[in-house]
DNA sequence: TTATAGGATGAAAGCGCTGTCAATGGCGGC
DNA sequence: GCCGCCATTGACAGCGCTTTCATCCTATAA
């Protein structure tokens, strides 16, 4: 009985709204809104007053209601494939840096890689009527276009640039990143060179054909130099691969990794078979994350700006957003990357010493 | 002129709604709302003529006056305290992965392991209307505590344990966790043993309290082994961090990390000094990540059950939400831990050969 | 044929808030 | 002493959808 007077309670007892606290401090509804949004419109008699009774009834603003009717729903939709990846780490905290400390909400969602899933959060993110979108590549599917293009807020694609951006587009040529990663190797002396890419999207797709035109234009057939995988990129699966790379062409000389994840699970494979890297081995990652710098031999990756893109999107955004700026002339912006050459790469051994590793060296893409 | 008219016409393009379907389609508001919900209380012929509307106005239905009107709004609000941290992963792919399908929206929010942008956070979800709320920690403000238990809808703290839950609770004791693995080390006969840990937050304290406990309980006084530091943790701390630990102790026989990036960072810094691993010293690390198992050697961890966690808490608030079960009985349920021994410990030395690690112990808590 | 059930559709009333405009009252200036 | 201005406050409509209840129509049974 107890139980049952107990529960009916709680379901009765509904949430404050606006004129809860209107009735409680004896004043209208929109004062109470006011003195909430634009505190300096009401008197300081007032306001104290409202606070209190806010205080008291434990009142939170009804965000649906007040979004519809204002119009305004301070959220900016975003769209990553991956949380996992530490790409997108750097990626979201450059859009929350930038976002929260100006009062808008960052609605990140994850595709998991699946271009369903990416138009299912589009959609979504339309839905809720994000007043700004800001999405990972540049592969969305036409109904994703269609949605986009129809949804009258700014779009951003980022991660890498293209030739027909729906709205703004903000990255890097993956395409040329492969390529110069793979040309670094080939500068180094190594003419084996071989390839592991797991969790095949678009992107790292294009990394791979542009390891493939370096070692074609190399005149270098790579053939059978390549392991894909569509699976999820791990370290654990990085040693799998590399042992499968290792097993049938073991006097390779180097191995360009489409990720860092990838190519620390080569290394840890390496010291597992006592492959000495770089003296046998040159390793090259992607992406240059964080523990790249520490691993032993440190890793030389390919570092990508990811916390400058989401942030120069955000900027841009903010700006149309605000009204204030007119939409930017330049609506693709290339902002390069570059090789970290640290001590997982060395020269190609040519007599029986070991060289050390090359000094470091800089590509940097610019923009069209 | 061209320009501005077509800036005009874009402006004035207003997104269609319902009723702009409706007449298109030929039947009234409501209908095309129950041919969007529930098709199959519409006519064959009048769904075709809603559908052909849709597609072609490009209609997204207006979730946030959906929300507001059918007071449902299929989101499950979640906050952790990083995205960075690889143990939200697996707890966030769970929430996902169970309820998607089910039609609801996961939204997260970051606090940054900071204690006001929680309280932000939990405000934020409340003001969405989320339907339940999952949480990670036990150590919410006076003021979140408020705010959850007004919220009227399931909450649920999660990674750890308490004694206090604001309603539901579903976690491990740190506390026990850390004095575990503190334990699994002295059983291999050290005693010597260092604690590093970074980025602070309750969890990491409790662990380190765990350790000391532990420490204590053998009669170990490690006042001056304990190395920390409340900024981020990365691998790149841990071998900081390590670094100072074995200036200051040279002869320690083990470590105990806070994290599997610290432990990671150490290890990386060993090799680098010619710290054998583990025949000069142990190295545990604390929450089993993927790569530990790959790392050269695997990496002993405490294995936390992440994923079951979210699991089990998505199931739970799913059964409330959906009305059918009473609120369970058990409001809190331990899901204990799990050492997992590898590679990176091993018995202390006591003659001149190292020995092989010790065979693999589970350490299991139950729920009380 | 008429009564009746049930499926398909529509009309009207909000959900809780904000934008707009009107009303009120106090104050200084002439 | 009267006017007009500004600072406060309130009334009302409506954001785009769903819920509820009423209506209409067809098919079936009596």
């Amino acid at each position: 009985m107890r139980v049952k007077a107990a529960r009916t309670k709680r379901k009765a007892r509904r949430r404050a709204r606006l004129s809860d606290v209107a009735a409680k401090a004896g004043v209208s509804a929109v004062t109470v809104s006011r003195a909430i949004r634009k505190p300096e419109m009401v008197s300081e008699d007032v306001r104290r007053r409202i606070d209190a009774a806010v205080r008291e009834l434990g009142y939170v603003p009804n965000y649906l209601a007040s979004a519809l009717a204002s119009a305004r729903t301070h959220i900016i939709g975003v769209v990553v494939p991956s949380l996992t990846n530490g790409v997108f780490v750097d990626y979201l905290r450059a859009l929350h840096d930038f976002f929260l400390p100006k009062g808008f909400q960052v609605l990140v969602l994850n595709s998991r890689y699946s271009l369903t899933e990416e138009e299912r959060a589009i959609a979504t993110l339309i839905g809720h009527h994000a007043e700004a979108l800001i999405i990972a590549g540049i592969d969305q599917t036409e109904r994703s276009r269609t949605l986009l293009e129809g949804a009258n807020v700014p779009i951003v694609q980022t991660m890498e640039i293209g030739d027909d951006p729906i709205d703004i587009n903000i990255g890097l040529s993956q395409h040329d990143a492969g390529y110069a990663a793979t040309r670094y190797l080939l500068d180094l002396g190594h003419r084996k060179i071989a390839h592991i890419a797991a969790r095949i999207d678009f992107r790292a797709k294009r990394r791979m054909e542009g390891y493939q035109q370096a070692m074609a234009d190399a005149g270098i057939d790579c053939a059978n130099m390549v392991e894909a995988t569509t699976q999820q990129s791990t370290v654990q699966r990085g040693a799998e691969m590399f042992r499968a790379v290792i097993g049938r062409l073991p006097d390779i000389e180097a191995i360009f990794c489409c990720n860092d994840d990838l190519a620390l699970g080569a290394l840890f494979e390496c010291q597992r078979r006592g492959i000495r890297v770089p003296e046998d081995l040159s390793i090259v990652g992607f992406n240059d994350l964080e523990y790249c710098a520490s691993a032993y031999p440190p890793l030389t990756s390919v570092a990508t700006p990811r916390y400058e893109m989401a942030r120069q999107a955000a900027e841009i955004v903010f700006e149309i957003i605000r009204g204030s700026g007119q939409r930017p002339k330049q609506h693709r912006i290339d902002l390069g990357f570059k090789i970290v050459a640290r001590g997982s790469t060395a020269e190609r051994r040519r007599g029986k010493t070991p060289r050390p590793a090359a000094p470091a060296r800089e590509a940097r893409a610019g923009a069209k």
